[in-house]
DNA sequence: GTCGAAGATTGAATCGTTTTATTGCGACGG
DNA sequence: CCGTCGCAATAAAACGATTCAATCTTCGAC
């Protein structure tokens, strides 16, 4: 296993290594004879170059680290996915790790990818940025922080706007003359959760003859939703709601799942129901169910941006990137 | 932003980087008490090595490469999750990539891998193993392909026996006293669903009173599955299958969701239905759905640790560990 | 025919760590 | 009391690509 290096291929074209290294990386500074050659004997020998010594040199490797809380969620592989093709573009390869909310994995990421000496990490953080960050910083490399809106705002972040989400969503269910709101997630310790619900009720206060009243669970699942929308599907007609906004897509289709079941209330005509995230399954449920999208692939594009732009030192301010989620209406809401 | 290094640590300390060295990589060369003062220094300076520095030295990265299909897919997500759990036990870390089944897309991650010299590569590969595995090989960088059978069996290999999967399924059906027996698939050029639908007729063939009717669908998906589903729930009663094995839990849900809302079978009464893949779902819906479980992690972790046995020159006949899938009674299936 | 400028090519120095041969030193046995 | 053995620590030589300053071509202009 002979190892092949520029040195080999320089020898066999007959030129020099920095003329190889030339023919690499400045193709204008050489003549088109030579790295014809010279790319012959590349292939001919199957030269690969070493991504270590080049990296070595140049201070800071062609990759960029991205740690997301959990790989199962689709938020987060959309938002991945976005950062990877945003990458690739620039010739940067993503170096994808995940907490799992842990604190000390995350630690670990950043250790890793500090040693790497990586462009940049994007990060959803676990909890507030700790000394490991302003090392990172201290050293050079950028941070970008996703989805999370830190109290330290000397990180450049992009994030999505919850408060806003939730006032869209009753937003239109009051455009679709529903009045008799209700919130369904919990628990409102997760900060998304509690943001939504404050602009659900933000919009619902905007008009005066809205009612909002807020249904908690103990979690954003299928089984959770179920369960609060059995209990309301049985409510006296008179005491139900006529419209549910779910905190996220699976308590949603738990509801309409109940709703079903039951058969007391028939969605869209006598309730309208709209989720939040726009899982795959909100589209093509039984009834496909409104949603709120968030632009997951173009928040990891965006953070892509944000980083190279403080990569190459540009603007010393940091940047706020906040996206305004969107609406998309299916036949759950509409009457 | 100085720069710092062994060198820095070294002046610190009051020793020589060759002594910095050694406390990092074999402290048990070196006496405690300079020990303790190159800990310090490095403490006290925030000295983070430089990996490229090291791995051009040492000839290979402490990191190993994989490529899976999609990310979107909880399978695979699982499968990475495994490998990344049991490589970080060895102190690698995992360089993820997906193909969404596109064959340059996983020969640019090959080539990326290999310029970072990696310590091995996990692929679930697009295609049948091209040049580019074979020169992986000649270089000295093992492979080992996942979640798929290769005919050139000189690579290595994990999967999972899909023939038995469907096998296992069918003969739960028929062990609940099922007869008349329908397979809800396709396409059928997808090995995946070929090999369970083989597995299916087999064990159907080991009953002489069963039945099995081949349904196909355009793709595993929700929509095609109630599709599927709404047409055999309004078939008449006589001519109505016992049972249904759907390809993928997908297809189950929306057969599931179909018999919901005509009313007509009821299920699991009626009507047994089981799927595979048991993702989340399958377990949280509105009649819990039984299913065949891949042991995802489980295959990554193996797949790490027969890369790691072919990294360390050991045995040189390719390994190939097939998986027995498993099965998951819920109350789809239980009468 | 010579000179100069522009462009192509070269070669040595460099990045930061690991490794190996070597030195220094104290202790122990003869 | 000297030689030697063992252990710590050192210094210098890798690793392989990149990058300049320096050298060499080529070619047009006078």
């Amino acid at each position: 296993m002979a190892t092949i290096g520029v040195k080999e291929v320089a020898a066999l074209a007959g030129v020099s290594i920095g003329t190889v290294s030339n023919v690499l990386n400045r193709p204008d500074k050489v003549t088109e004879a030579t790295a014809a050659r010279v790319h012959a004997a590349i292939e001919q020998l199957g030269f690969i170059r070493n991504d270590a010594a080049r990296q070595l040199r140049a201070g800071s490797s062609r990759a960029i680290g991205l740690v997301i809380l959990d790989v199962a969620n689709p938020f987060f592989t959309g938002l991945a996915r976005g950062a990877q093709e945003r990458a690739a573009e620039s010739g940067l390869s993503v170096i994808l790790g995940y907490s799992d909310e842990k604190v000390e994995r995350e630690a670990s990421y950043l250790d890793l990818f500090e040693e790497q000496r990586v462009h940049g990490v994007l990060l959803s953080p676990a909890a507030e940025p700790g000394p490991r960050l302003e090392r990172l910083r201290a050293h050079g490399i950028p941070a970008v922080l996703v989805d999370r809106l830190s109290t330290d705002t000397s990180f450049s972040s992009v994030s999505v706007d919850d408060i806003r989400g939730g006032a869209t969503a009753v937003g239109h269910l009051l455009a679709q003359g529903r009045r008799r709101i209700a919130f369904i997630g919990g628990p409102l310790t997760i900060r998304q959760v509690s943001d939504r619900l404050h602009g659900a009720s933000e919009a619902a206060s905007a008009e005066p003859r809205a009612s909002l009243e807020v249904v908690t669970v103990s979690a954003l699942t299928v089984a959770e939703g179920r369960r609060v929308g059995r209990q309301i599907a049985r409510r006296d007609p008179a005491a139900r709601p006529d419209a549910v906004f779910a905190a996220n897509d699976l308590v949603a289709l738990g509801v309409l799942e109940a709703m079903l079941i039951e058969g007391t209330v028939k969605i869209p005509e006598q309730m309208s129901l709209i989720g939040y995230d726009d899982i795959g399954f909100a589209g093509s449920a039984m009834v496909p169910v409104s949603s709120i999208r968030q632009p997951m692939a173009l928040m990891g594009q965006t953070a892509v941006d944000v980083l190279m732009e403080e990569a190459s030192g540009a603007g010393r301010a940091a940047q706020h990137v906040v996206f305004q989620p969107e609406l998309v209406v299916r036949e759950s809401s509409q009457r």
